[in-house]
RNA sequence: GCCGGGAUGGCGGAAUUGGUAGACGCACGGGACUCAAAAUCCCGCGGUGGCAACACCAUGGGGGUUCGAUUCCCCCUCCCGGCACCA
């Protein structure tokens, strides 16, 4: 054995040895129960980040606890790899995305196999490639046949420049990130998948998932945004027809105070208005330019047209005009809104600035409005000016008028969703192509399931141009396979969101050639617990569960949410420092190059650059960013520590779901700490190669070691099954010190060889899922068995835990003063007499009746005066 | 604006769900070893007063419940995150 510690060596003859023995492969036939864990699966940018490093360790800690445990475990990897900084790295050095892409995936895989995870590797996919991608365009296939795919012209963020669709965050300032164009808003055909056939039950079954976190299931329920209102239309005549113009309103009872009707400038009415009226159509056009990000259109000004158009109100039979206003959201309801200036703030800024009529109809349960308005009442309140409906209270009003428009066949109640339809269709080279074959005389056609896949050409060099595909005569020009005519493929591909929405399903079968799933997904899935990060507590997770649920439907998986218990781990933040250069610039520099001085309390004072040693300013702490350039890079911490100090830091140092301040100074306690651990091991190695078993009674000062080993372990076991790991290292860093404190005491050595020997197998077993190589080799080494991975998880011993003689705390009217010895049995006349007769307690007493005595068995004692 | 989560020493954080607030670690100070440094080990470390024993104050602020509140309830302040002209 070894006298130092040496991570390097230690680390790779452990993972070799995994890997040889395939260790960690998952297989179905185990009598064991299942747990499938799961972290998010990287996009291969080019090296890993910290938060991959936390995500992972996080994933490899519960994997190795549950495994020990006795489960029968699986948690495998795979690559999120299709997307667009492949492309842009493309564009950037000429290479083709695929290349870009495939070498990214080799690096990172070497960096993720030197942090000792235990992967199962067979199992490895990368989204990319097409045994993956086929079934995507399989499945879309089945949902086009089910209508829960179609194809729609919806909304798009278009850059005229390159010709190309942009995300919305690729919109700053309503102009083109790389361009710097202007952006049209641009009508083209996309398929859509109907999410919002699953509004409801996806919004439901958010009750039926207790573990996964509040805030989660807040932002997925505010994200699909259920409402409840009255559908109802204004009547108009146009070119001598009547028409209905539909809205929609959750608060039908201020209906009596519209004065006006908006419309979105999208709209059929205001698309009719337009004509012959220059100044409309003027307007309408300069709504439709600019970002269809709702951030942007939220905080623009109000601005709004009337169309001359007059619409009858269905309950009054009222003449109110028709605007085109800019607030109005054509995705949303109808497209246009009623608008009761009164009781809408939109309304009342609109009315108040054009001028238009404010009318109020609901005031205060008891109260009045102070007239005139200056703001809109937007409580609930009860009718007033209402007519009929004069002094109904929201809930009575909104069901009044809301059964005398039905009776008009004019209106109904109606339950309404924020979300919309998935628009899939990306105008984009490096991604999924969708199985479509235009056909000038049978139209779109669904590509044959044995023609699947459609392969993406993978030799494509984008130049930012528009989507290189629709150059590549060899991928486009085809033949439809209805009526075998020259036809053309569709060049749009999937939003890499669709790859990722199913790809946990895959892990279970990731080897079927000939399905996208076959029965081994009953047995894995659900995912039992699932790691990642917080961003993707929308777009991700909701889709995959509608995914889910859209294959349960077509029978191929049994569950309905795909991800039982979900871990949102926190960002790993790092000190910012820059200094104002001579231009006024900012230049920032990392905090390893930088140096803190204290002052004699440890108070931070200032901090310099340890290269010129003049001071820098410190910014605070932020995401590792390279703008801010306060990264730190996870390979050079393993190069230089190894990964058990790295995966000990990022445990330690805060909860998981917490963020993670980066300190160097920490990893070098962490580094310090798994040094002790190799140190003792190697004494007690030395010194007690075997010990007897634990004896009844203990001389009283080993019996305190043993004692403050199986409470840490207790505590531990308790932390380790509430995932709080910081400190489950903690009880570890604790029971080292028992130890310690034992051995250096050293009294007569066979019963403190036996504890210690005990003690130190419960130390490895308990810091194996966060250190494993270490942990490895210490139990190899001292001769605890073959491989701690078959070793049984610890339990503590209660009877460790019996004291003859218990500490209470002492305290006069809930305040400590003192503390005193009883024995374990005790009772509680014998205590209050003790306790009483105490001389602190008497000092606290004296002079005064003691109103009752409180006694909590082997806590405390409250004298209450 | 709406929704969610927070606030504990110089710092990260702990407190077994109402029972000794500040565990464990970092930083800092003092000491041992050393020619010296690194490494390692020992001691101290919330604030105020006191030589000390000890006392008082202290978990963002203010109230309340309780023998006892970081923990439960009400009000307020600030911070972080999400959504946001959703009718």
């Amino acid at each position: 054995m070894q006298q130092r510690y040496n991570p390097h060596v230690i680390e790779r003859e452990a993972q070799k040895l995994w890997e040889d023995s395939g260790t960690f492969r998952a297989v179905e036939t185990s009598d064991k129960p299942k747990y499938y864990c799961l972290s998010m699966f990287p996009y291969p940018s080019g090296k890993l980040h910290m938060g991959h490093v936390r995500n992972y360790t996080i994933g490899d800690v519960l994997t190795r606890y549950h495994r020990m445990k006795g489960y029968n475990v699986m948690q495998p990897m795979g690559w999120d790899a299709f997307g667009l900084p492949a492309e842009n790295a493309a564009m950037a050095n000429g290479v083709p995305p695929a290349k870009w892409t495939y070498d990214n995936i080799a690096y990172m895989e070497k960096q993720l196999k030197s942090l000792g995870l235990a992967i199962d590797w067979s199992r490895e996919l990368a989204t990319c490639r097409p045994d993956y991608y086929r079934w995507n365009q399989w499945f879309f296939l089945r949902m086009l046949e089910r209508g829960l795919a179609y194809k729609k012209t919806g909304v798009v963020n278009w850059d005229p420049v390159d010709q190309t669709v942009l995300a919305n965050e690729q919109v700053i300032d309503g102009r083109g990130w790389r361009t710097g164009a202007v952006i049209e808003k641009r009508e083209i055909p996309m398929y859509y998948l109907a999410i919002t056939k699953y509004a409801d039950e996806l919004l439901e079954a958010l009750d039926t998932l207790p573990g996964w976190p509040d805030r989660v299931k807040a932002m997925q329920a505010n994200w699909i945004g259920k409402s409840h209102g009255v559908r109802f239309a204004f009547t108009y005549t146009v070119d001598g027809r009547q028409e209905k113009l539909w809205v929609f309103t959750t608060r039908a009872d201020t209906i009596m105070g519209v004065t006006f009707v908006a419309v979105a400038a999208e709209h059929p009415l205001a698309q009719h208005a337009r004509l012959g009226n220059a100044p409309l159509a003027a307007f309408i056009e300069e709504c439709g330019r600019g970002s269809v990000m709702e951030a942007d259109i939220a905080t623009a000004e109000k601005k709004g047209m009337p169309t001359g158009i007059y619409a009858t109100h269905p309950l009054t039979g009222e003449q109110v005009e028709v605007w085109v206003g800019n607030y109005v959201l054509m995705g949303y309801g109808e497209g246009a809104v009623m608008a009761v200036p009164a009781h809408d703030q939109r309304d009342f800024e609109f009315a108040t600035h054009y001028k238009l009529p404010i009318k109020p109809v609901v005031k205060p349960k008891d109260g009045e409005l102070e007239l005139p308005l200056t703001a809109a009442y937007v409580d609930y309140g009860v009718c007033f000016n209402s007519g009929k409906y004069d002094g109904l209270d929201h809930a009575q009003a909104v069901d009044a008028t809301a059964a005398d428009l039905s009776a008009k066949s004019l209106g109904e109640k109606q339950v309404l969703y924020r979300l919309r339809d998935w628009g899939i269709s990306r105008q984009r080279y490096w991604g999924c192509p969708i199985p479509i074959v235009h056909c000038p005389a049978c139209g779109d056609v669904g590509v044959p399931d044995d023609q699947l896949p459609v392969v993406l050409p993978e030799d494509c060099v984008p130049d930012g141009h528009g989507n290189p595909l629709k150059k590549r005569p060899d991928f486009v020009d085809t033949t439809c396979p209805k009526c075998g005519g020259a036809a053309k493929r569709e060049t749009d591909t999937m939003d890499t969101f669709v790859d990722s929405s199913w790809y946990y399903h895959r892990f279970a079968c990731a080897d079927q050639k000939n399905a996208m799933v076959d029965g081994r997904v009953d047995y894995w899935l659900p995912v039992d617990q699932y790691i990642g990060g917080i961003e993707h507590a929308i777009l991700h997770l909701l889709y995959s569960r509608f995914w889910t649920k859209a294959m349960r439907d077509l029978g191929l998986v049994k569950v309905s949410e795909p991800f039982k218990n979900l871990l949102t781990q926190g960002m790993v933040l790092n000190d910012i420092y820059f200094r104002k250069s001579g231009t006024g610039r900012l230049v920032y520099f990392n905090p390893a190059e930088v140096e803190i001085k204290f002052d004699d309390k440890g108070n931070r004072l200032s901090a310099v650059l340890i290269a010129d040693g003049q001071p820098v300013e410190w910014d605070g702490i932020g995401t590792m960013s390279k703008s801010k350039n306060n990264g730190v890079d996870p390979q050079s911490l393993i190069d230089e520590h190894g990964a058990d100090i790295a995966r000990f830091f990022m445990m330690f140092a805060s909860p998981p779901e917490d963020t993670l301040l980066w300190k160097d100074a920490g990893v070098e306690g962490a580094a310090r700490f798994l040094r002790r651990l190799w140190t003792f091991g190697y004494e007690l190695g030395q010194t007690a190669a075997q010990a007897p078993a634990v004896e009844a009674s203990l001389p009283a000062e080993i019996a305190v070691t043993r004692l403050e080993v199986h409470a840490q372990l207790k505590q531990a076991n308790y932390d380790m099954s509430r995932h709080q790991f910081n400190t489950v290292a903690t009880a570890g860093m604790k029971i080292l010190n028992a130890l310690e404190a034992c051995q250096k005491s050293s009294p007569d050595a066979a019963p403190a060889a036996t504890v210690l020997r005990e003690g130190f197998s419960i130390l490895l077993r308990l810091l194996a899922p966060i250190t494993p190589h270490i942990a490895h080799q210490l139990w190899r080494d001292l001769g605890y068995g073959e491989d701690i991975l078959e070793a049984k998880w610890p339990e503590h011993d209660p009877a460790a835990l019996v004291q003859d003689e218990l500490e209470l705390v002492v305290q006069v009217n809930g305040k400590k003063r003192g503390d005193v010895r009883v024995p374990r049995d005790a009772d509680r006349k014998a205590i209050e007499a003790l306790v009483l007769a105490d001389a602190n307690v008497q000092k606290f007493v004296s002079g005064q009746t003691v109103k009752k005595v409180v006694v909590v068995p082997g806590r405390l004692v409250n004298v209450v005066v």
